[in-house]
DNA sequence: CTATTGACATACGGCGCGTATGTGATTTTA
DNA sequence: TAAAATCACATACGCGCCGTATGTCAATAG
């Protein structure tokens, strides 16, 4: 099977990649431990980069799908859109999504918003937010700008976390500081409401 | 003189590195361009990421300068550090420091705050907001983590701009956006004052 | 039964990095 | 001041890796 094929080469691409980072991993090695040869990778994916855009379709695909389960199981609309934040500030610490999509994509592929799969992650809060603001909730602001900012800022969040020595340490201090920022797009009449009643005491 | 050759190489270095990317930019070519041969190089600084550091150095030090003079012009210390940041993404548009510091930078060195010089950038930004948590107003926030998630959205914004098909559309939704994050911090009794007086009319 | 296509493997060439070694000039040391 | 050591770089070599060109074998078509 053809497909079968992709599977092994992108399960075996993900953990090179992760590994070792892109430059370091080399198509002998990760064809060889799928069992296959380079062959079959250009065959399949055309040349390297091909396949690292693979594998982050793939890795993109998974993201999302834990931010919605995340955003769903909260009460309000504002408070699922701090824990889709935070899940991502979370999956942003696992080494190799950190290391594939966090930095060797953008460095290899270039912005992420032009990648493959529109990266649906930043999609998916855009939409989160436009619905704050229909709610009344968030100011009328910009929603790509404030979905792109404020992963920016969950991004950074995770690379200080998992380069920090206690990492444990650290992730409550970001995440608080986070919310802030966070905050900083509610509407100023609404300032304090919904998140300050049930999820400071999680914090502090 | 040995110091006139560092310069030359780090010079050409920045400009191979900022049109080629670190990856593809071969030592051989650009220590051709300075007159000299790898062999300068290697006994200069190491390695190629040596090479890479110390460019990283030198423009990490050109743009604290940039951020101190932007600071010192503003009336107050909140519109002081708003600026500072502004300034930070409009560095960030430039092609050279966006490939070299924000790309390449974090996914060959890794973590920004480990680098040699300890990433002054930051530093500076912390200290601006210690000195508005002394003031008054800032809310009592982590320093290092406030300076590391707003720096992280100035570059996200700064990715989003340089990567649009209309930058100059698109940079003062990203510079709107910011400051609301960046009023995040702000004290809340003290909400709006420091910044929406003379401010505002600037923005929209 | 032959021909063609598809999915890979194998073979080849070139480039780029790192290191080992060479060289002329400058400085140290006796 | 002559010999020796050091310095700042150039040259030479080997290795790994990528991309492409070519080969192979099975499956399907005609």
């Amino acid at each position: 099977m053809m497909e079968e094929t992709r599977v092994k080469l992108i399960q075996a691409a993900r953990r090179a990649f992760a590994a070792k980072g892109y430059a370091a991993a080399s198509m002998d090695d990760l064809t060889a431990e799928a069992g296959l040869t380079r062959g079959a990778l250009y065959h399949n994916f055309g040349d390297k980069k091909g396949l690292l855009r693979a594998v982050i379709d793939q890795i993109d695909a998974e993201m999302v799908a834990r931010m919605r389960v995340e955003r769903d199981r909260a009460d309000t609309a504002w408070l699922g859109f701090l824990a889709e934040c935070v899940a991502y500030i979370e999956m942003a610490l696992e080494p190799e999504i950190q290391r594939i999509m966090l930095l060797d994509g953008p460095a290899v592929l270039g912005d992420p918003s032009r990648w493959p799969n529109q990266n649906e992650c930043l999609r998916a809060t855009a939409q989160t937010i436009q619905a704050l603001i229909d709610e009344g909730t968030v100011k009328p602001v910009d929603t790509e700008a404030a979905a792109r900012l404020l992963n920016g800022a969950a991004l950074t969040a995770a690379l200080w976390i998992a380069a920090a020595d206690d990492p444990r340490a650290v992730f409550p201090k970001a995440v608080e500081t986070f919310k802030y920022l966070a905050e900083g797009l509610l509407r100023t009449e609404t300032r304090l409401p919904p998140s300050r009643q049930k999820e400071r005491p999680q914090i502090e």
